[in-house]
DNA sequence: GGTACTACTATACAAATGTATAGCATCCCG
DNA sequence: CGGGATGCTATACATTTGTATAGTAGTACC
């Protein structure tokens, strides 16, 4: 099955996407294609994308929104083990194309401890200071208490809100990581008060 | 047992984006999920992915076709439940405690696509404006190619940086997320200038 | 009793998107 | 030399598809 090779524009055209697919969780559109290698007209697109599925690399669905499938990898890799290779700094020089050079996997137990882990999606700016930030995942560990000035998880009032535990005479301070957002003291009265657990980690997604 | 995360035919068509991206290769329109529950109206659907949005188990991308993203595994109850449950946001009150309550799980894999990913440590305060801290690891698909004004890793000089790779006519622009450093010109003669790939999440372990 | 959420029907619009038609230019191969 | 593949521009449909508007109904909760 000597499928004929690719050219250089339809390797690319294939890469991106691959690129778009992992990137995106869909695969682009013709436009899309067309606008990342600047073609003005979708036909462009569509001629390469037709070349790669008569070559074999790719499957189409015919008059479906990005009905793309990408059947061949472009450069033919396999799946190994479980989390994501870590590869070394980056600010050092590293040859990170060898995964064989890898340091490590990656994974959220790794790097979070096996205790009693939870994440919950923060929204709002109000740990914007300390890197947290509006739809990143906050993975906390379940603990009644927390260490001094720690960022955790508490309730107040049934709500769940991230903040920076300061401890007080009186009770707590609930400071955020914004200038906008006063101070919250807890007291001892204070209802519907309780520690959830420190934040020990955050994912962020940008796909 | 009344505090469902998510309703019985929330998960059902939950289940089935994931079911139908997993054999299709692409998420399924609006009224393709409509067909499949036999909803006359393709609101019906939208109003179940949307609610589906709204608890954090899914992701849309406005106005595109095919816009689904499974954030959190809807099956994590009967097979194996890799990862960290995720509960909900924090800012809504939320009955955290009970992991019952799930909305699905969390892992590197859900969280960042199915490419080719290794992730590196970064050094240095250059991204801290786009909230990459050092320290943090920066999770990189591997790719020859990136968006326009993505961040990504690449290689100078034998060296690699995350910076924000914004493209100009002569080549690109390595624009750092700190004033303190000044934008990197690559041109076509720039030596040892390469691509890694866009960098698609943050990891930071506060442990 | 009111409000909120779930779960739909029905209709319609506008944007997103695949595809068709018609050319033009270059390069390789027999 | 001629034909085929490559690699595009330009324009124009016809669907596909997300989304908006307007209702109806049941349930849960306070």
């Amino acid at each position: 099955m000597e499928e004929p090779r690719l050219t250089e524009k339809q390797a690319a055209v294939l890469a991106f996407v691959e690129e778009w697919a992992g990137r995106h969780g869909v695969p682009p559109t013709v436009r899309e294609v067309a606008a990342r290698f600047g073609f003005r007209s979708p036909r462009a697109a569509a001629d390469h994308l037709d070349a790669l599925v008569r070559k074999g690399a790719l499957r189409r669905t015919p008059n479906t929104a990005r009905g793309l499938r990408v059947v061949a990898a472009a450069d033919g890799r396999e799946r190994e083990e479980a989390g994501v290779p870590i590869v070394g700094d980056v600010a050092a020089g590293l040859p990170i194309l060898a995964v064989e050079n890898a340091l490590g996997h990656l994974t959220l137990e790794s790097a979070f401890g096996s205790g009693d882990l939870f994440a919950v999606r923060v929204r709002g700016d109000s740990m914007m200071d300390y890197g947290i930030h509006e739809g990143d995942f906050v993975i906390v560990r379940k603990a009644p208490v927390v260490e001094p000035d720690a960022i955790a998880v508490v309730y107040v009032d049934g709500e769940a809100t991230v903040k920076k535990l300061r401890k007080t005479r009186a009770g707590y301070e609930l400071v955020a990581g914004n200038p906008k957002y006063p101070p919250v003291v807890i007291t001892a009265e204070t209802a519907g008060f309780a520690v959830a657990g420190p934040v020990v980690g955050v994912v962020r997604s940008m796909v």
